[in-house]
DNA sequence: AGGTGATGTGAATCCCGGTTCACTTCTTGG
DNA sequence: CCAAGAAGTGAACCGGGATTCACATCACCT
């Protein structure tokens, strides 16, 4: 707190008239930020193209705009924090499964992906994208990353596309 | 500490007389209670059949007994703990992924998968697991579950099979 | 039995950073 | 211009729990 006070040019009382205590600072902080993601991602899955496609679209504009503010997205997707935010990271995670869960449904709907349960999938291709993702965003990450960001990022759609699409031999 | 000592039928002293403080401790019990959980994905892993035979048996087993242990699994994936703990975690996790990397590139060379980075793949299944298996395995999970356990089961493993697999059409 | 080192004990210490609060400074309506 | 309330200040406080340590006990050897 005292950091942050400083940082904002302000004694650490101050933050205490804004906010009750650091957990629900940090909360609020974390639910600002996290909006603006979500808006990012649910802009990507609208449009009238065909699941596949907005499928393809919201899992790229995760990937790159978690690569382009690494630190950013570590902190939202995996830093260890306060309880109260971690609540808050569930409520994101969440939101993003929602917004996967309707493009699923209407993928099914269309007959563009097999049935299946549509929250389970959105739940798996967030956990598919965060964990991918963990690897390279950690802060101690090894450069030069074991692959290139475009190569990466391909795959990675890859394997949410076949994950909800139907396999040719089963 | 306390409470640990006391569970002990020890002093708190003690436990200092076994470990250097209490994060290498938790440490220590994670790194143990992991271990069997390797053990027994690893033992699903193995075998003379087919890539994706052995895959859906890791899932299940993954599954399964996450399930039937709810709390420790929680433990063992989510449950916020010191940073030490956590690098314990990752390696967890990562050993998860070597195996499942092993059997991704055996797939691969058997033509049974299509080519893809084994380990980012096997990335994405551990992240899949897990996900998916946080929301049932919660603490404060709602009970009914939205799937019943068989349900959940076979459709998370057929998330993993389709993931790795040639889709139909393109 | 006596000595020596290992192990056990648990109350006291210590540290740390979130939080408080008596006081000052600013803002605004009359 | 003057209350009177709102907002700002930052040094001091405080709680909690991990850690310590002076002492007791035990195990094992000669």
């Amino acid at each position: 707190m005292q950091i942050v006070a400083a940082d904002a040019g302000v004694a650490t009382g101050t933050i205490y008239r804004h906010f009750p205590s650091k957990a629900e600072l940090f909360a609020t902080v974390f639910q600002r930020v996290a909006g603006q993601e979500v808006d990012a991602v649910a802009a990507a899955a609208g449009g009238p193209d065909s699941a596949a496609i907005r499928l393809q679209r919201v899992a790229e504009t995760f990937i790159q705009r978690a690569l382009a503010a690494p630190r950013l997205a570590y902190a939202l997707l995996a830093e260890p924090v306060d309880p109260l935010v971690e609540a808050e990271r569930l409520v994101f995670r969440r939101t993003y499964a929602a917004i996967l869960a309707d493009l699923v449904g209407d993928g099914i709907r269309q007959a563009a992906f097999p049935p299946q349960s549509p929250d389970l999938s959105a739940t798996a291709l967030v956990g598919m994208l965060a964990e991918t993702l963990v690897g390279p965003l950690s802060p101690q990450a090894a450069d030069p990353p074991a692959l290139p960001v475009n190569e990466f990022t391909q795959q990675t759609v890859a394997l949410c596309l076949r994950a909800v699409s139907a396999r040719s031999h089963p």
